[in-house]
DNA sequence: ATGAAAGCGCTAACAC
DNA sequence: GTGTTAGCGCTTTCAT
């Protein structure tokens, strides 16, 4: 007699209950691991359910219960090492604590966003943890406020929304990029960001969507307007989308009448891509330019000369806000509360003094 | 009057229908899009879910249909460049056949592998895409075949289960890189995996429980036995899962009496932690040694020299997979088949000829 | 300690 | 076209 490859009907608790001679809530109850029942029986319906290889539906049960375990995650763009380690930071905290990970991408889009919130939601996700690709367009957010599922700002925060958030410290961290290199002597520094924007230059500064990314450049502004130096909102640049963007953006800067001596880019993928840019230009770092990059990324050891970086703890950023959720989803009542994290400087070798004349 | 932060209980379709004065299976078909309704009530009905803010619960929708339109993905580690690329690859095919992708974590071993399989069941996911972690334990995947549920493998195949395998073509691949560095006159060539095994060393080659790594020692065997090199399994090392190991690997390679000219790394995760060691060594690449890594990272153009590099398509694989599962999913009937993707090279300054000498 | 029955929100027959 | 009704597999009162 040989059991068939795809037995259609999969096996219910009412089976084990029939198999077991017990009642439907009874089995249930082993199931489930809720109740009390006599240890006699509890065994009875054990046996029952590993003969029939029950599994329980995690759908129904989750119906019922109203909860789903699965804590949702919608981050920009999962194959930024920031993300993936933050995500990780995150499924480690969240197995702890019993729950499963589902992870949406939103590629930094307002509506893929919109619609991954839907759908999370629709999956009755018990709680939700977003990385806002606009920090000005929130109705979606709000929506997931009102229908009662908690929520944790990543990397992000909107203040007018009224949630947690965890975020690094970026404009601190800019600020500590800023000052090295001033300290280094250099004078005209440039901020490289991917944020996708109209225009490859900075216009206001307040109209930057994305809160990260207008503290960095605050940072990177204010740092050297305490210095006297008036230019440098002329160094700021966005749009480091790809290659060959990231490379014409470089490129204009250089051709600028008084081109920056330093870099600062905003993340390793754009740190990656301003360093094959200078690379293809076959300019030498430090001693022709120099550049600082966010994020201590694994290639940043292994260049010629290794990348300076501002050393974010994603990792612990990801932990953290999986812990604020969790305790939320637990019941815990705390108020809401911006946790940014402060970074630290790593010295390698892509910081030198600027070339000579440049002073 | 305001609409309160959390209203307590959700919307549903009978909500919607009483508020649209209509019975609760119209109000179904309009909102989950099926059978047939009068574009008039279709407006009310549409109308009242609109202003009720209604949102369908997707658990219990899937729990009636029996489909959830989750495809879930199971791979060893997420943060391996490998793996998010081809995560990509499943998630783009599957978003525009309109299934969601729901990832679970392996870390290459079998217990968690085991325990998030029977989680996705428990999901009912349609079908699973999964990177089994050993090739010779498999009662788990049995399991999802006896619930009926389709599933492709990925990165590594098993004969003996009887199921779709997308992989690449890893015996063909180690074959390209050792004969090009035989070519370049290489004749002690090494190939570093990131396998977990009790010894570094290589003992059984049938052994391996890892398709994929298993070919491709076979291939790098293969080669050199072609050539009449009988010492090429002494050059094979297991184990390199972290710097610390690596560098132990690499040490107790070169130290050997007579060291390999050449090495051929397993990923790109290796690639990097063997470059590590190499430049902690003080070795120039490839004037002191020559190397390969698997898969086209993008650190490998950054570093000096560039590596040469195995390019795999590992997009298109995990689109591949996809395909296949999705097929399936829609009822096709197709035969059980190994799909096995060549993969190329890429020369760049990583492999030169052998130190003088050593030929 | 165990059982009977109701109900979660939706879809799917089946009637009208 | 539209409404009625019966589940899906589980948890959860409420009895017993």
């Amino acid at each position: 007699m040989e059991e068939p490859l795809t037995s259609k009907r999969p096996v219910t608790v009412a089976d084990v209950a029939r198999a077991a001679n017990v009642s439907k809530a009874t089995a249930a109850r082993v199931l489930g691991g809720y109740g009390v029942v006599s240890d006699r029986v509890r065994e009875q319906v054990l046996a029952a359910a590993t003969a029939l290889d029950y599994r329980p539906n995690e759908l129904a049960r989750s119906m019922t219960t109203g909860k789903s375990g699965i804590i949702g995650v919608i981050v920009g763009d999962i194959e930024n090492a920031f993300f993936s380690l933050a995500v990780r930071g995150i499924s480690d905290v969240a197995r702890i604590a019993g729950f499963n990970v589902i992870i949406a991408n939103s590629g930094e889009e307002f509506e893929a966003e919109k619609s991954a919130v839907d759908l999370l939601i629709g999956k009755r996700v018990d709680g939700l943890i977003v990385t806002p690709a606009r920090c000005d367009r929130m109705v979606h957010l709000q929506d997931i406020r009102r229908v009662g599922v908690p929520l944790v700002l990543f990397d992000r925060s909107i203040p007018e929304l009224g949630v947690d958030a965890v975020t690094g410290d970026d404009f601190d961290a800019a600020m500590i990029a800023t000052r090295h290199l001033f300290d280094m002597g250099h004078r005209r520094i440039a901020y490289i960001s991917a944020m996708d924007a109209e225009s490859e230059f900075l216009g206001d500064i307040s109209s930057i969507s994305n809160s990260a990314v207008r503290e960095r450049v605050e940072g990177v502004l204010k740092q050297q307007a305490d210095a006297g130096i008036k230019t440098a909102q002329h160094y700021v640049r966005l749009g480091a989308t790809n290659q060959p963007r990231t490379d014409s953006v470089v490129k204009s800067l250089l051709q600028d009448m008084a081109p920056p001596t330093a870099l600062i880019t905003s993340d390793s993928l754009v740190g990656l891509r301003v360093f094959k840019s200078l690379q293809a230009l076959g300019l030498s770092i430090p001693h022709d330019i120099s550049m600082i990059s966010f994020l201590d990324a694994d290639w940043t050891t292994v260049t010629t000369p290794p990348i300076t970086v501002i050393d974010q703890p994603v990792y612990e950023m990801g932990k953290k806000a999986a812990e604020r959720l969790i305790s939320r989803l637990n019941g815990k009542d705390l108020p809401v509360e911006r946790i940014a994290i402060k970074a630290g400087l790593i010295q390698r070798g892509s910081v030198g003094a600027p070339p000579h004349g440049e002073k």
